[in-house]
DNA sequence: TCAAGCTGTAAAAGAATCGTAAAAACCGCC
DNA sequence: GGCGGTTTTTACGATTCTTTTACAGCTTGA
């Protein structure tokens, strides 16, 4: 099922957005103002993003360059009010990929939406990211805030596993089964060892770690 | 890598176009008017030509027939303004290969422009190089400061191999398929082998490759 | 609060992998 | 069949990575 962010401060359009959504088979994120919108953009990895240009916080388009130049190519439809000029150079410059004018029918912004998904063959997922992490799986390559940060290769097994399975509890029984595979028995003891290090490298404070949580008595959780 | 020429007398949307290529891995080349494109097409040898219907001197269509009259093949996209009336069979006629209604989205041109790349037997590279070798697949020659170093056949295939697949982590079994075939199997230090000539041929310092890295427990990436 | 059991962590011990040269195997050609 | 060149394997020291260990600090529940 594919997932679609809605980014739009008028509250009674946003929920109209999202029930025609959700009865067409999508699954509808909303936001009512742009930075909640960029977090859920980062966080839920929607299939496609729906912007007002105007917004209370953020503008639209200010929302379309932090994604790109975070280098998120989720494709992006942007709304705007009749009365508005809308540059469309901007709005190529910007990475939007369509836009429609208000108001609009449900026919067409469905006809918008299936014709931008058509058009971007997901592309099998090349980089993760995370705060200012950012997991280059091709290259095998992990940067934090652009400056590479040299792996072991366990590290990084076990990194692209938490990355993976963001918030969820894992044990670590597990984590040895699905990183370290069925036929290496190394104790439980070695996982945390391992958590230290990818703590150190990737925690802004090692000492209170903000992404590889510990589950007492469980295991650990990784939080984006 | 690839070159592309734009010819569009819209400073900003040109300026956008080259800029999206450029960081899609192609070499923009940027027109302003008819007669100059025309000049870089034969000059520059593109590989693939954008061109706006509507130039200051003489318009796209005729861009096109110059081009196709002097036995020229290479692809081109057309842009077309939204109102303009395109007639699609005359594009075909003047041998335009695809065409695309501005406004447009970046993705939309970008599959466009792959799209008929891809369709386009666009000549095979016949030369590669990286730092001061250059690698001439014709004539299966490499030449490191202009002076020739012989490689044995499974070397120079090795070499090649990694020239295509650059900044990518490659596994010794993947490196072994591709260069060696599925039908032979010699152990996978063999690849190890191999890497320590190119790197005794090529690095400036064997000892310390920048080209050739290892990536320890997985195989290696090639970095030009 | 306290003890028992967990977890964090650095550092030591133990494994595995890699670089490399040299030996062995292979191959086409006369 | 032997020769020159090429490819593959082998062996071993050097390097790097993994796992364990030991102890301090923390969490939990009686």
């Amino acid at each position: 099922m594919q997932t679609i962010l809605v980014i739009d401060d008028d509250d009674s359009l946003r929920d109209t957005i999202g029930v025609l959504l959700e009865r067409e088979g999508f699954r509808a994120i909303l936001a009512a103002d742009g930075r909640s919108g960029l977090d859920h953009a980062v966080l839920s990895k929607p299939s496609l993003i729906i912007t007002d240009l105007r917004l209370p916080d953020i503008s639209g388009i200010e929302v379309c360059k932090k994604l790109r130049s975070s280098d998120d190519r989720t494709p992006i439809i942007v709304l705007s009010a009749a009365g508005e000029e809308i540059d469309k150079v901007l709005l190529l410059e910007i990475g939007a990929d369509d836009y429609v004018v208000k108001p609009f029918g449900t026919r067409e912004l469905l006809a918008r939406i299936r014709a931008v998904l058509r058009r971007s063959p997901s592309e099998p997922q090349k980089t993760i990211s995370f705060a200012d992490v950012q997991v280059d799986l091709e290259r095998r390559v992990v940067t934090k805030k652009g400056a590479e940060i040299r792996f072991t290769p366990a590290e990084y097994n076990l990194l692209t596993f938490f990355l993976q399975n963001p918030d969820r509890a894992l044990s670590r029984d597990m984590i040895l089964n699905s990183v370290w595979g069925y036929e290496s028995f190394p104790n439980t003891r070695t996982v945390d060892a391992h958590v230290v290090k990818l703590r150190q490298k990737l925690e802004a404070d090692p000492n209170t770690p903000r992404h590889f949580i510990t589950l007492h008595k469980v295991g650990y959780r990784f939080l984006p």
